[in-house]
DNA sequence: CTGAAAGCGCTTACAG
DNA sequence: CTGAAAGCGCTTACAG
C-alpha cells in the first residue's frame, strides 16, 4: 500500500472559484440556491479538473441507507426462485457495507392479487428501487405505472413488459432460446419421427415464456419445414395430471421421438418416461433444478437449457445500486446468455 | 434514503472499554502494544457487539492505494488474452473508488525468459498482490515461491500450477472440459470413421493444456473403446503449417469424420476444411474468438468450448481485493463453467 | 503501553 | 444566494 497522488477534490474546486464547498457541493448535486454566474464557473473547474467525487467520503457523509424491494415468487413447487434469490442475497452481502439494505417481498404465483397487494405494500413502505418479476401482465403493468408515478426505479427480471418505464431487463432471449432448443434436439435426432412441445402450467396462456414455443417452431420452419410438431398441453403441475397427459399423446402417436418442455416441470417428464421405460426419447426442458440434474445424470434427460437465474438478481440489484449511487446510464436491455447444460459439464455450472 | 441504525464503532467500544480509540484500532488491526489485559477485554466487547468495521471510513482515514499487479501473455496471434484483460479492467473500473490500482505486465508466449523478467519487475515494483497465467511451468513456479517469501498474495487464472501457494486458481476444469468436448463430439456423429484430435502449438509439450486431450480420451476409453484416434501435433501456428498437417493426415486416413482442436487455433483449421470442401467433417475447439466465431456462423465449427476467459480475470482481481481489503476467504480453487457455444446461442455470450 | 488531536473528502443543518 | 462549522467512523502521527 502506498501513497495517492495530489487531491483534487471539492476543496480545491472551492479554492479555484473563491467560493465554499457548501456552493460546490450544492452544484454537484444539482441543487438549487446557487446564482447562475457562479454555478457555470463552478461546472467549469469540475469540468477542467475531470473531478470524480470520492464515493467513500460521500456515503459516509450522508449516513443515508438505500432501501431496495425485491417483488419475486415465493419458492414453491420448483425451487426456481431459490436461484435468483441467492444472486441479490449475494449482491447485497457484497454492497451492505456501502450502506444498502434489501427487502423481499413475495407473491404466490397461482394469485396475481397477492402481487398488487405486494406491490401496494412495497409503494407504501417507501423504497428507493425496486426489482421484480413482472409475472402478471395486468397487475406488473399497475405497479411499474406507480413506480414510474413515484420516480421509483424498477428492474425487470427473467421476464420482461413492452412500453414499461423499467430501468432495464435482465433476462433470456426467450425466442432464440427456444430456438436454441429446437436445434439441439434435431442435432441429437438422427431417426425420424414426431416432435412434441408440453406446456406444463396452471395459466391457460402463460404470456411469459410464449416467445419460447415461437422460436421453436421458427427453427423447425426454417429447417424442417415438413416436421411434425404436436403441442401438449398440460394444464395441471402435478405427476398424475402429467402423465395422464402425456400417456394419451403418446397412445395417439407412437412415432413421437423428441419432447421439449417449454419451463422447469421437465422433470415430471422424465419421471413418466422412466415409468414407462421410454428413455430413449429425447427430452430437452429447462433450469438448473435439482430434480432436473437428477434425470439429466440418469439420461433420461439429454439437455437442460438454461439461463443464470442468480446472476439475474445479483445482475438485477447492481443495476439498481449503480444507477442510484453512481447515477451510471444502464443498458435497458442486458440479455443473459443461453446455457447448455449436460451430464458432463453439469458439475461446474453455477445457475 | 432513511437514516440508519444506531452507531456501534469504535467510539461505543472504547467507552465500554475504557480506554481510547486509539487503542481498540490497535487491537482490531492486531498491532503491538496493547498489554494482554486491555486486548482481551476490547476483544470480548468486539465479540459481544459483533463489530464490523465500516469499511467505507477505513479506507477513507487510512488514504492507502493497493497496487496489484497483473502477469498475462501480450495478446498476440489470437486475442484470447483481450478477454481476461477487459474483465481485469471491469473489475478496476468498479473498485478504484476504493483505492486499487492495477499495473499491467506483460510477457511473451513464446519466449519464457520475458515471463522471468517481468516478474522480476513486478517484485521490483513491490505490489500488494499480483494476478496472473503461470504458462511457464519452471518461471511461474520460481516466481510463484518469490511472491510467496515477500508474503505477496498471488492468483492464478487460465491454467495452475500444483504445490504452490497461489491464493487460488480461478480457471476451467480442464480434463472434464476435454471429457465434453469428446460427448458432443458422439453426440454429432452418427456416422463412423476415425476421430482426430489435434495440438496446434509451438511448444513441444504444452503442459497446460494436457489434461484437455487426457479428458477427451477417457471419454472414448470409457464409452466406445474401440474407436480410433489419431493425434495430429502440428508445431508450427501458421496456416500455411497447419494446412500442411491435415493434409498429411487426410490423405493417409480418408475416413477421418472429426476433428478436436484443443485450443483456440480451430479457425485454421476451418479455414483448410473450407478451402479443401470439407466442411462435413464435425469441428469442435476452443474459445469464443471473432475467427472461431466467424467459422461457426459459417457451419464449419459445429461447436466451441469455452471457459469465460473475461470472468476470470474480473473474479481474480476480486479474489485478491476481498483477501486483501476484507480479509476475505478465498476458495483455492474456483472452476469455471464449461460453456458450450453453437450458431444459435453465440450471440448472447459474452465470454 | 496508552491517549488527545488532527485529518480523510464529503454532507448537513444552520445562520445570514 | 452563500459560508462557517460540525460531523460521518476510522487512521495516523505524535507525545507521554
Amino acid at each position: 500500500m502506498e501513497k495517492p497522488t495530489e487531491y483534487m477534490g471539492v476543496k480545491e474546486i472551492a479554492r479555484r472559484a473563491n467560493v465554499s464547498i457548501a456552493t460546490v457541493d450544492r452544484v454537484i448535486h444539482n441543487r438549487t440556491g446557487v446564482s447562475k454566474k457562479t454555478r457555470t464557473k463552478i461546472m467549469a473547474i469540475i469540468e477542467e479538473l475531470n473531478y470524480q467525487p470520492n464515493i467513500l467520503a460521500s456515503r459516509l457523509a450522508s449516513r443515508k441507507t438505500l432501501h431496495l424491494a425485491i417483488l419475486i415468487p415465493q419458492s414453491q413447487e420448483t425451487d426456481f426462485w431459490a436461484a435468483p434469490l441467492k444472486g441479490i442475497q449475494r449482491a447485497e452481502s457484497e454492497i451492505k457495507q456501502y450502506g444498502v439494505q434489501i427487502s423481499p417481498y413475495h407473491f404466490d404465483l397461482s394469485d396475481k392479487h397477492s402481487f398488487a397487494e405486494q406491490g401496494k405494500r412495497i409503494l407504501a413502505a417507501g423504497v428507493d428501487g425496486v426489482l421484480l418479476a413482472p409475472s402478471f401482465l395486468e397487475e406488473a403493468t399497475q405497479f411499474s405505472q406507480d413506480c414510474q408515478k413515484n420516480n421509483i426505479p424498477f428492474v425487470y427480471i427473467d421476464s420482461t413488459l413492452p412500453h414499461q418505464a423499467n430501468l432495464c431487463y435482465i433476462g433470456p432471449p426467450l425466442y432464440q432460446s427456444g430456438y436454441l432448443g429446437a436445434r439441439l434436439l434435431t442435432f441429437g435426432l438422427a431417426r425420424p419421427g414426431k416432435v412434441g412441445v408440453v406446456n406444463i402450467s396452471k395459466e391457460v396462456a402463460n404470456y411469459n415464456y410464449l416467445p419460447i414455443e415461437e422460436g421453436f417452431r421458427a427453427f423447425f420452419r426454417e429447417h424442417q419445414p415438413e416436421k411434425e410438431i404436436l403441442r401438449v398441453d398440460i394444464g395441471q403441475t402435478d405427476y398424475a395430471s402429467v402423465a395422464a397427459g402425456l400417456a394419451v399423446v403418446l397412445a395417439t402417436h407412437p412415432d413421437l421421438a423428441a419432447l421439449f418442455v417449454t419451463n422447469s416441470r421437465v422433470s415430471t417428464v422424465a419421471t413418466f418416461l422412466e415409468a414407462t421405460n421410454r428413455q430413449h426419447l429425447l427430452l430437452i426442458g429447462y433450469d438448473f433444478l435439482p430434480e432436473n440434474v437428477a434425470h439429466l445424470r440418469q439420461g433420461t434427460i439429454d439437455f437442460l437449457i438454461c439461463h443464470q437465474p442468480e446472476e439475474q438478481g445479483y445482475r438485477g440489484i447492481m443495476a439498481l445500486y449503480q444507477s442510484l449511487v453512481f447515477s451510471a446510464s444502464i443498458d435497458k436491455v442486458h440479455f443473459m446468455p443461453i446455457d447448455i447444460i449436460t451430464e458432463e459439464n453439469h458439475e461446474f455450472y453455477r445457475n
